[in-house]
DNA sequence: CTGAAAGCGCTTACAG
DNA sequence: CTGAAAGCGCTTACAG
């Protein structure tokens, strides 16, 4: 076992300052080549790598961002977890994962946390109990301590924070305006989260689309013998010809609802939900779905803390990003 | 905004010395209750916190922890970070989360860097290609550097370090022991994963629970459209009652291939599948499926390593432990 | 009971 | 070109 060594030690060993040591390992012009050389040369032999802590330190920073997820096996939120750890390696920052489980409780412990210092900035989605309470308190917290904090997917909150979100809105108006331009008539929406912003903001770009003497089909429940009580009802009542699922809930309770009613997809009914990819992809039958994007989100959100960070930025002037959607079709929209 | 108050800064506001200010913050018996009290008035005044960064160069450690995971979008580690996360908060602890997104690169890349002291001890499942290569060398760096390793989920690799898994041997034995207890005979599986090191165990459990006079069906391909022509042929042709499927692919494919020849699950064909809790539950018809309780082992791996780390067990020899699997039917068992 | 001093491992302005 | 010194923010053995 090699323990690791120390600056002080490797100087020690070559006879010279420790200050002479570190020149020569940042390539200081102050050196001499022979003796940057002979450092260069014992430290690699040695595997020297210089303490982060201690660097840390002295640079008053800590290199690492911190992340604060509402649900890890949300597949979305996983993405965008993959999309900042690959940038965030990029610049040799390291990311501290923090799970709120979507409570409001765990979320103010959390960036009470952070406060203390553990990060140089904070990449945070508010969890859906912080945004039906509307509580902010410990976001402000945050944000008094000077720590950059960048709000990613769930952004409408009116905080004094850059944001990055996905056009909400807008995917589920040109999914609505897809099925018209199709000639349906009847296009119904599902959704089991109509109670929080990303919800309200797909419905809203349902509503837009639809013009004003079309009726507008809703399923909204949390609860899923409700909600699938409902989608019943505008499937084989309503004859919906079509449905967009704002969620995964929502999406997977309308094929199962068809499925139950033999009701074909897409012969019969055309589907399109808000899920991911790989899961899409696997469905039976593959079901079309709004790509959000979740990695490059991910490295935006990265590079947007980072700006902030280095006050590439003017302060008191927020930055907002939104990422455009794109519509997949799979079997489920087949014409 | 506040800017961080430090101890030196409380110091001279209180005029008596860091020492005795840092003593007082830890209800050190040497300082009197009185100064004390001036001390923590103040502190709590400024809310002050200690820089955890000169905290833990002055201790000697980093209080983080390092997961290196495969593959995030899998919901499997997605959970196993949760508890791990979980877990970590208990003890005042940091994840920091490294994605090898399955490639032996950036394993080693992502390891040869932790060996810098990111962090106190680090939690790995390797990724699939450096099974299939069988290259360990990071692994041993980080042993050199006496940092801590446990190995998680994917362990039968040989290496000396601490491990914790998932009795993926045993639960398809005890699968295929369930059915053939329904007096079921043609038992199939289904893998995507017959390569790697916890596809073998499943396969090897299930070949084991099989009588010598019973034949074995293994649909197995990496490659998706060989995957479902095989899975086909054990279907229609061979004409399986059951089928056992190893991971999320193999089981969705089945699923896939019996709604396409229109093969009534359960009634025709009875399924189990490795895949999580989350999606099963949402399959139509709803998937029986192996529960792995990450979560569980998220946690059991973080306080292995922290026992590791606290000296409490004995170098030279390796904890190993093995989490129980539960069999959970749903529908596609139904009998 | 309080404080000066050393030190964790590094960086960098300054002196020589 | 090299090194002594100060300092990042803290903790703790030691002296008084």
């Amino acid at each position: 076992m090699k323990s690791k060594i120390t600056l002080k030690e490797l100087a020690k060993l070559l006879n010279v300052s420790v200050s002479t040591v570190s020149k020569a390992l940042h390539d200081s012009p102050e050196i001499s080549p022979k003796t940057a050389e002979r450092v260069k040369e014992l430290a690699s032999l040695h595997n020297y790598k210089p303490n982060p802590v201690a660097v840390n330190l002295k640079k008053s920073k800590t290199g690492t961002i911190g992340v604060v997820i509402p649900n890890i096996s949300n597949s979305f939120f996983a993405r965008v977890l993959s999309g900042m750890e690959a940038e965030a390696q990029k610049h040799g920052q390291q990311v501290i994962t923090y799970i709120s489980n979507e409570s409001l409780e765990r979320e103010k412990q959390i960036c009470d946390m952070l406060t203390s210092g553990f990060v140089d900035g904070v990449l945070i989605a508010v969890s859906e109990e912080t945004q039906k309470k509307q509580i902010y308190d410990h976001l402000f917290g945050l944000l008094d301590y000077d720590i950059p904090v960048v709000i990613y997917d769930r952004i409408n909150l009116g905080l004094p924070a850059d944001k990055i979100g996905v056009d909400d809105e807008k995917s589920f108006y040109d999914a609505t305006k897809f099925f018209k331009a199709k000639g349906l008539e009847k296009i119904g929406l599902a959704s089991a989260i109509h109670h929080v912003g990303i919800g309200q903001l797909r419905i809203k770009g349902y509503e837009k689309a639809l013009q004003k003497d079309d009726s507008s089909f809703m399923a909204t429940s949390t609860k899923p013998d409700d909600l699938k009580r409902k989608i019943k009802i505008l499937i084989t009542e309503e004859k919906v010809e079509a449905l967009l699922c704002t969620d995964f809930e929502s999406a997977i309770m309308a094929t199962r609802v068809a499925y139950e009613e033999k009701i074909n997809i897409p012969k019969d009914l055309k589907l399109i939900g808000y899920i991911s990819k790989d899961i899409a992809e696997f469905l039976t039958p593959s079901l079309s779905y709004i790509e959000q994007h979740p990695q490059e989100l991910g490295s935006n959100a990265i590079n947007i803390l980072n700006n902030r960070i280095e006050g590439k930025y003017q302060s008191g002037k927020f930055e907002e990003e939104i990422i455009a959607t794109t519509l997949v079709h799979l079997e489920s929209t087949r014409f």
